[in-house]
DNA sequence: CCGCAATGGAACATCACTGTTCCATTGCGG
DNA sequence: CCGCAATGGAACAGTGATGTTCCATTGCGG
């Protein structure tokens, strides 16, 4: 605690407005900062010594998001296996993601401003699809680009019907897999 | 003109005032009166007119929401055929909306609220779906409930897609349709 | 125990949106 | 042409969020 202790407390409380930005705003994208600072437990003197602006919040919540989905990103290891098999795992790794689904899907600006998108994960996603078309666990019929979109339709039905519905985590994650598995899987007729 | 004049000028500045929260609303929930005013050509004095408070626009906004909703859905019949070709007729019908989808989605509580959803809707839908598990068309792992989210959110993900792409009405509701074909059917497996 | 970092609260000016009032202009029917 | 309905613009006060400053309190390390 000696050398880093300065970070210690500050980087708690840091982290601490940042998970209470991310909850309150994926419940209302226009919550005051006064809402964030009382859900956060701290004053509002204190949120804005962090972040003198509401842009600053804004942007370190996006650098958040976007460090948050590119760990999952890569837990779900794209190139392995067949390209349904890792979209499911894409899909179930972006679930775990929580609070954070609502507000990438609500706010796409937020983590696709920073040229994030296609950085590391957009040119992972199309090769995944390209190999899903050529070993027949995907739908030709359904392009790259639609296929994310309704990847994150998914996402965000599930979580809101998770919160909605009185259901288990699991067993809403299963309906999401099982409707996504349906939805690529090419039909012979 | 004589009997309903008055009604003609006012109810087609009325309309107007509508149609344009409806466009502005759908791009930005917090839009403020002065967007949607200008958006409608008509001054803000004018707007304040016809709807006193902001609550009186969303709650017209609502009624004109919940009242295109229907008639969708009765022009849908979901009372004939299968149950998967009901739902897709649904989901063709509710496509034609257009701006009315993302209003629709990003703020279910404005039609929803007046014990709307229960009205009419809902247990046809419920009907439906049930007819869908009854004659194998629809995947019996999928509960209504689940399946009218899936139903929003594809609609939603097409029409975004639609906005983003460079693509045709007519093809963005052919990737809904087929996602949503490919969703419900029952695998053999 | 002292001192500094961190925090919380109060107070303040600023700003945008809201809702209202008043007045001038337009346009159509009688 | 007159009169009324409809409209648009300007101005105003009220409200809530924002960003800032100042001061008191807490707590931990030296």
């Amino acid at each position: 605690m000696s050398s880093r202790d300065e970070s210690g407390s500050r980087a708690r409380t840091r982290q601490a407005i940042l998970q209470a930005a991310i909850e309150v705003l994926s419940r209302n994208q226009t919550a005051s900062l006064g809402e964030i600072a009382t859900a956060a437990q701290v004053g509002r003197t204190t949120l804005h010594r962090y972040f003198a602006e509401r842009s600053d919040l804004l942007a370190a919540v996006a650098a958040e998001g976007a460090s948050r989905l590119n760990e999952a990103t890569t837990r779900a290891r794209l190139a392995e296996g067949t390209g349904a098999e890792a979209l499911l795992r894409l899909c179930a790794a972006y679930f775990d993601l929580g609070d954070l689904l609502s507000l990438v899907f609500s706010e796409p600006a937020l983590v696709n401003d920073p040229a994030w998108s296609t950085e590391v994960c957009d040119d992972d996603f199309h090769a995944m699809v390209a190999r899903g078309h050529a070993d027949g666990s995907i739908d030709p019929a359904l392009p790259a680009t639609w296929l994310q979109s309704v990847l994150w339709s998914q996402l965000y039905a599930g979580w809101s019907y998770l919160t909605d519905h009185q259901i288990s985590r699991h067993e809403a994650l299963a309906l999401v897999l099982r409707t996504l598995t349906n939805a690529v899987k090419p039909h012979p007729g």
